[in-house]
DNA sequence: TTGTAAGCGTTATCAG
DNA sequence: CTGATAACGCTTACAA
C-alpha cells in the first residue's frame, strides 16, 4: 500500500519544481519546457510509475472529463448499443463514462442524477425517456451542466437536445408493410404512455390509421416494455371474445417477443394466423422464433450523435437545442405474412376495399 | 452557469463555520453538532441547492467511492447481468460504477485500466477473463487497489480473487444429458484458449470424455466468442467430409447461436439431425429457434458475489484470496433431442454400447 | 459544541 | 524556460 506517488515525488527525482512536472507531462503545455528537462521528467515519472490524480486535476480545473449516462436498465438490449455509441465518441476524447441504472423508478433516477452531480460530471446523457420532469436534472442544468436526451421524442418546449429514431416513419413503414400483406384487423400494443418513444409511436399509429377505410384497429396499452408484460397483454387479447386481429404492431421488440410467446402458447402460428412486427431491431431479433420483422433503429449512431451534441455543447459553452431524428428502416423477416384468408369474410365493421 | 455553490456558501448562510457544515451534513459526524445548528445548516443547504463535491472529498479522504468495471463488450449479453449484480450491492453502499469496454484488445484494456487508475477507483472488477498478464493492473494492485476477477477461472498462482460459474460441472451436465439421449459422436466448439472460461470448459470436456468407450469426439477452436465465428466454424465442420457429429457443445451461447444458424442454412434440422447445447443461458436463449438447451450461470449472483468480495477486501485492507465457483444447472429446452437413428449404424470408430 | 488551520494533488498566475 | 505561491472544495486534528 506504498503511498501513491505524486507529482512532488516526480519533481524531486527529476530535480525540478512540481509546476514544471505538470507542464512537462501535459500535452498542451509540454512545449513550454525545455526538451531535455521534459525528457528527464518523463523518465522520472516512468521510473516511479507515476499516475496523475484525475480528481485533483478536476478539482483545480473544474472539469472532470466525465459524462454520466442514465438508463432504465442495461439488461434491456437496446441500451448497450447506445452506450457503445456514446463511448465510441467520448473515449477517444479522453472522457470516461459513468453509467447508472434506474430500474425505471423516478426516485432512483433522481438519486442517480444527484450522485452523478456530486461527482461533477461534465454532462448527462439520459436514455430514460421518461416524460416526468426531473427536479435534480433541472437544477444541474441550471448550474451549466449539459444534458442530452436519447431515444426520446422532444416535447414541444423541450429544454434539452434529443436524439432518437424517426418513430413516425417507423410506424408508417410497418403499417404499409402490413397493409400490403392484406391485413385489415390491426392491434397496436403500446408501451406505457409516460415513455415518449412509445407514446409518439402510438400517436403515429392512431393518426396514420385514421381515415383509412376498411380497417379495424385497436390500441392496447401494456404496463411495461418487457416480454412478460407483452405476453400478458397478448394473452388477454387472445382470450377475449370477438374476432382476433390478424396483425399486431408492438411498442418495441421486447413486447413483440412477448406476443410471439403468447401466440405460441395459444396454439396459434406466426405468421400464418397472426403477423407481428416489432420496433428497435434489438440484437438477436433475427434469431427469434420466428425471426422478427421489426423497425431497425441505428442505436449505435443514436448514441454517438447524442455524445457529439453533448460535446459540442460543452465546448461551446452554449447548450444546443437540436432535435435529431435518425432515419429508420423496416427489416422484414418471418414474423409477418399475408393476412389469413379465413378471416377475410368475417369483418364486422369497415368496408373491405 | 452560476458558479456552483460550495460548503462555504452554506456556512455563510447558516452563519456557522464550514467545518460545522461538513459535520452537520455528514451522517457519521452529524451527532457532533447541536441539533438546532444541524437543522439550520440543512435548511441552508436545501435553500441553496448545495450538492457536495465528491471529488474534493475524495481528494481529502483518499477514498473515491468508485469502482471500475472492465468488460470486453457490453453488447455481449452475459455482461449486463453481471454488471447489474455488481451494482446491486455497490449502489446501496454509496459506490458508483465506472464501466469500460475493451473490445477484447489488450492495449485498450491497458488504457482503460490506466484511465480508471487516474480516477483513483477504490477497486477493479475485471470481467475480461483474459489470461494475459496485465502490467498496469499489477501496478495498481501493488499500490493497494483491490481487484476481483469475474467469470474467470483462477489460475494456479492466481494473485486475485475470482468468481465464476462451475465450468466443469456445467460441461459434465451437458455431456450426461447428451449421452442419455444416445449421442456418441460429439463435437466441442471451444472458444479462444486465452480466455480462461472457455479454456477450462474445453479441458473439462476432454477429461470427461477420456476413457469413455463408444464415443467419437473432436474439439474445434473458434476464433472468437461470437455468433459469426461460431457460424463460420460450424460451416466448416458441416462441409467437411466424413460423418457429422450428432451433437455439438458450444463454448458459449453466442457460438451455439452461430451453430444454430449454420445448421439451418445447411438444410439440417435441430434437434432432429443435430443437437446443440450452449453455455451461459444468456437472455433470450429461450427464444431462439429452437429454444436453446444450455448451462445456466447465475450471472447476477456472480456479479454480486464479486462485488461483495471486493468490498470485503477494501474494508479489511487485506486483499482476499478466495476463489468462488457458483453452482450451475442445465436447462433443457428444444435444441437437444435423441441421437438420430440413421447414424447409429455408421460409426467408424469406437464400439457402440 | 464550534472554530481554526492545514492539507489532499493538481494547475494557473505571476515573477524571475 | 522555470520556480514560488495560491487556490480548487472538502475533512479533520486540535484548540477554544
Amino acid at each position: 500500500m506504498s503511498k501513491r506517488v505524486t507529482i512532488d515525488d516526480v519533481a524531486r527525482l527529476a530535480k525540478v519544481h512540481k509546476a514544471t512536472v505538470s507542464r512537462a507531462l501535459n500535452e498542451q503545455t509540454a512545449d513550454m519546457v525545455h526538451g531535455a528537462t521534459a525528457e528527464r521528467v518523463r523518465q522520472a515519472a516512468r521510473e516511479l510509475g507515476y499516475v496523475p490524480n484525475a480528481m485533483a486535476r478536476a478539482l483545480r480545473v473544474n472539469v472532470s472529463m466525465t459524462i454520466g449516462i442514465v438508463v432504465p436498465d442495461l439488461m434491456n438490449p437496446i441500451f448497450p448499443p447506445i452506450v457503445r455509441g456514446i463511448e465510441r465518441v467520448l473515449q477517444p476524447r479522453g472522457y470516461t463514462v459513468l453509467v447508472a441504472n434506474t430500474d425505471g423508478h423516478a426516485d432512483v433516477e433522481a438519486a442517480a442524477i444527484e450522485s452523478l452531480t456530486r461527482r461533477r460530471v461534465d454532462g448527462f446523457i439520459l436514455a430514460t425517456g421518461r416524460l416526468d420532469d426531473e427536479q435534480s436534472l433541472a437544477a444541474a442544468h441550471a448550474d451549466g451542466i449539459h444534458v442530452v436526451m436519447v431515444n426520446r421524442e422532444a416535447a414541444a418546449g423541450a429544454p434539452y437536445p434529443s436524439v432518437s429514431g424517426d418513430n413516425t416513419a417507423g410506424v408508417a413503414l410497418s403499417l404499409d408493410h402490413l397493409l400490403e400483406l392484406g391485413h385489415t384487423r390491426l392491434l397496436y400494443l403500446a408501451g406505457p404512455q409516460n415513455y415518449s418513444t412509445t407514446r409518439s409511436r402510438a400517436i403515429a399509429f392512431q393518426s396514420l390509421v385514421r381515415g383509412r377505410n376498411g380497417l379495424t384497429t385497436s390500441v392496447v396499452e401494456v404496463g411495461e416494455l418487457t416480454a412478460e408484460a407483452g405476453s400478458a397483454a397478448m394473452d388477454r387479447v387472445l382470450s377475449s371474445p370477438g374476432p382476433l386481429p390478424t396483425a399486431v404492431l408492438a411498442g418495441n421488440d421486447l413486447v413483440a417477443l412477448g406476443v410471439l410467446r403468447s401466440v405460441r402458447r395459444h396454439g396459434l402460428r406466426c405468421p400464418e394466423d397472426i403477423s407481428v412486427v416489432g420496433f428497435n431491431d434489438m440484437t438477436f431479433a433475427e434469431d427469434f422464433c420466428p425471426p422478427l420483422t421489426t423497425v431497425h433503429l441505428p442505436l449505435v449512431d443514436i448514441g454517438a450523435e447524442a455524445a457529439r451534441i453533448l460535446l459540442a455543447g460543452i465546448e461551446d459553452g452554449e447548450p444546443r437545442r437540436s432535435t435529431v431524428e435518425l432515419p429508420v428502416s423496416l427489416v422484414v423477416r418471418k414474423s409477418t405474412g399475408p393476412a389469413p384468408r379465413s378471416h377475410v369474410g368475417s369483418l364486422e365493421q369497415g368496408a373491405a376495399e
